[in-house]
DNA sequence: CATGAATGAGAATTCATTCAT
DNA sequence: TATGAATGAATTCTCATTCAT
């Protein structure tokens, strides 16, 4: 079954932002050339310029559409019904670092590139609100106890971030229990 | 009074150090030329070469010789003596932050090139080591809830050190008393 | 009515140099691209290989399909009956600065490409042929005083051609005037 | 004798000019890459860059410090004394067909080249303005018949222009015969 | 007839590095 | 010690051209 003109194009679009992804994440955005990007999936360096206005704009296609924002978004606003706080927190936490686990190129991609760190940035901004958001309300409910939101928030994202973006493994069921100690 | 030869070498040596910190830290490791790292230190780009066998030695002489870890090291190990340990954290933590702010350029340099990422954890491995070590006299003193030291150690120079490197101030104080609320 | 298959490809290669004319024209025969042409005439790079082997192949063709030297040809030759030389001399000079001037476009690419100067100087020469034949007749038949004719037919020529392909207007009349200065 | 580096440099720079002045005659400003600029001057391509900031500079540089308008100027303003007008006339044209000859190369350019065809325009009109300063004054001593300067200036510089830029020949003395007539 | 994906060669330019002075 | 002319390799990007669809 051949491809439509339509199809392959579109294939060969996402072929060629899996290879840079791959390439940028190993060998740097700078430290990438466009032959190096081109080797990777196979084709001339012509090639991608009748994809990508250029390798910045290159970049800028792979930092916009395999951003991973959305995903947290949507993993941030579930509704989490009744469950335990310390549990859903948990889960939470978990699935936001296995999101940075499945996006590690992404993440060192947008580590190495200064252009992209403001986009880290706004998702922790993002990610913190949201999370905030959901210990205020257990605050509320009485299940936490009072405190800083705020901070706890900025606080449980940071670690796992910054471990993550080290290679270093995070034992989130220790990190929710060090902020809210089960009780007992 | 003339400088002698030793002397000159020295000034020279250490004031290319300082112009290549600036512009690394602006134009990123990769984005700066060996041009650029001249003009920066008002000298001819032959001259580097007197100094540093290549572009990469001098980035190598700078995250060995303009590491904080001395400073950090000096910082975590002093003797804290029976100060209140929620006072000692605030103030260790505001010294760490401190230290970053200070090595900004440095820490952006860190950021910006894949092959100093170590550098940045084994800092932060031995930082969590010496304020792990901290946090377990203290609790042993009865003077700290019983916790996971290892964990409240990671968590504290986490938070303080993506804040940082985000450029996103901290609040210390907040910090330590989320992890460590204030009695009664 | 649909065009026959004969006429549509008639029209298309018309169209395409049309288009590669003003293209040409603007840019340069070296400064337009392939795609610059094929733009030009809303079609795809692809199809102008159908028309012409290459990009040279189209200058070539332009050249000579669009070549106004036929024109010139007639122009010249046309007869002249009895009518007053100077007078013949003016409108045939008009003629041929208002033939640069309508192709203008096309005077720019011969000025502008190497490999066509010859074409320029070919035409000169023939133009300086026609006009000096009819000069000698003139002057055969006692009208206009015995001179150089060659000459005269050369800076006639040269004279609209030259300012012509600078852009600057002509005054045609004061030309064959000071040449040919009205007797009496 | 060795050169001092400051000689050196200001050979090196000429000999750049001068290899691409050749090569742009030959080969068009458009049809001549860097590497053969570089060749021609037995050079490498990256050594244009420390003398010219871009090829385009080093046209501009060609066009600006070869250019002969000065030594035209100096032609034609020169104190033609008592000399009979025919004469000055015929050696004027001679020195400015010569100079364009000596020129052939950077004639070349400045017909190839679109960006420099104006400093062609220019030069003529200033060519024109002096001849017909000349012409004036011998029209006012009574020398030469009255006739329209302007246009006879124009005519006198197109012929011989025109003809070299394509390469013929042109006879000054007839070419002065025919405007202004041996008497008797 | 017409498209547009793909190529390969080559363009201009930059850069780390060397070395005679 | 310090300079800066020179190199050669690499970089980003463009372009004429081909060809399967």
């Amino acid at each position: 079954m051949a491809r439509t003109r339509k199809e392959q194009a579109e294939w060969r679009r996402e072929q060629l932002l899996d290879a840079a992804l791959t390439v940028f994440a190993a060998k740097g955005v700078d430290g990438a050339s466009v032959k190096d990007l081109a080797a990777a999936a196979a084709v001339t360096p012509g090639l991608l310029y009748r994809y990508f206005d250029s390798k910045e704009a290159l970049v800028q296609a792979l930092l916009a559409e395999r951003g991973f924002l959305p995903r947290l978004r949507e993993l941030l606003t579930a509704d989490h019904g009744a469950r335990p706080a310390r549990q859903v927190l948990t889960e939470l936490l978990e699935a936001f670092d296995r999101l940075l686990a499945d996006n590690a190129d992404l993440v060192a991609v947008f580590f190495g590139t200064t252009r992209a760190r403001a986009g880290l940035a706004e998702l922790m901004a993002e990610g913190q609100g949201l999370v905030g958001g959901f210990l205020t309300a257990r605050v509320a409910a009485g299940e936490l106890r009072p405190h800083d939101v705020a901070t706890a928030a900025k606080t449980l994202l940071s670690v796992v971030a910054v471990n993550r973006g080290m290679g270093i493994p995070v034992d989130v069921v220790r990190l929710v229990d060090l902020l809210f100690p089960e009780e007992g």
